[in-house]
DNA sequence: CTTGACCCTCCAGTGACTGGAAGCATTACC
DNA sequence: GGTAATGCTTCCAGTCACTGGAGGGTCAAG
């Protein structure tokens, strides 16, 4: 198989690939060409990446998970412990994400939005963030 | 001021207040020892640049912001609108983040985390996600 | 007068790609 | 058989928003 199909096959992207080359995480062997040539292995390595990608795991999350995938003497606890850091990774990202939707939707609601100057957003920023002190 | 006190009042980094002096958000003055010399101004800058940023918005975004900050003749629909649209790309994340979360605590759920090699987290990540046919 | 804290600039690296240029190889079509 | 369009190769640079470090000047205290 050649990069393209390989592509196609694993919804990744020809440069995605080379990448991946690159840093170790698959080693196609190569035509008389010069062309990656391209194993049943590798597409199942890829897809494997693609998804482990998806759900997330950073590229050495799905390094170390490439081996694990690979060894028939794994420990599923091993697993389970990359993936459970992760998703705690995931909560603290949600959370934060969710405390910074729900300060900017205050302030969204609280702009009248028309062609006056005065506006509650901008002097939120202004304030650094503090609360607002009326007196 | 020199960095070092507008670092600590402004809560942001020197290395980073000099990026964005590097990157045109703020143009402190210098004094004859070539040190950065900051006004109140400049502070107000940083702090409202800090704030913005920890609400997630771009740097390009700041840039805007802080032009619209500046301007006593903005409309408040315009800071409104971009508000409204950094809001919307939050919520997109966010949702993101909680389908990863919900297929990996299934699989992490699923997953009894021993010494033995079967793991249905490694399972689902070589079929590249597809649901499992036990046919 | 020296020590230590502070400041300066410039270069390089982060993560995970992505875009583009320059140049072979192969394939499709007439 | 020629040629044009793909497809493959490598290498370099850019993305975003910093961050680390080297190498060196400046300043205040003891």
């Amino acid at each position: 198989m050649n990069i393209g199909d390989v592509a196609e096959r694993s919804g990744l992207p020809p440069k995605t690939i080379r990448y991946y080359e690159d840093i170790g995480l698959i080693r196609p062997g190569r035509s008389a060409n010069g062309y990656r040539a391209f194993r049943e292995n590798d597409l199942h390595k890829l897809a494997f990446i693609g998804r482990a990608r998806t759900l997330g795991f950073t590229i050495e999350e799905c390094r170390t998970l490439l081996d694990l995938y690979e060894d028939e003497n794994r420990e599923s606890a091993v697993v389970k412990r990359i993936a459970e850091d992760h998703l705690a990774r995931i909560d603290e990202k949600i959370a934060q994400l969710k405390s910074m939707r729900a300060t900017l939707a205050e302030l969204v609601a609280a702009c009248h939005g028309d062609s006056r100057p005065d506006c509650p957003i901008i002097e939120d920023l202004g304030r650094g963030g503090r609360p607002d002190d009326p007196a």
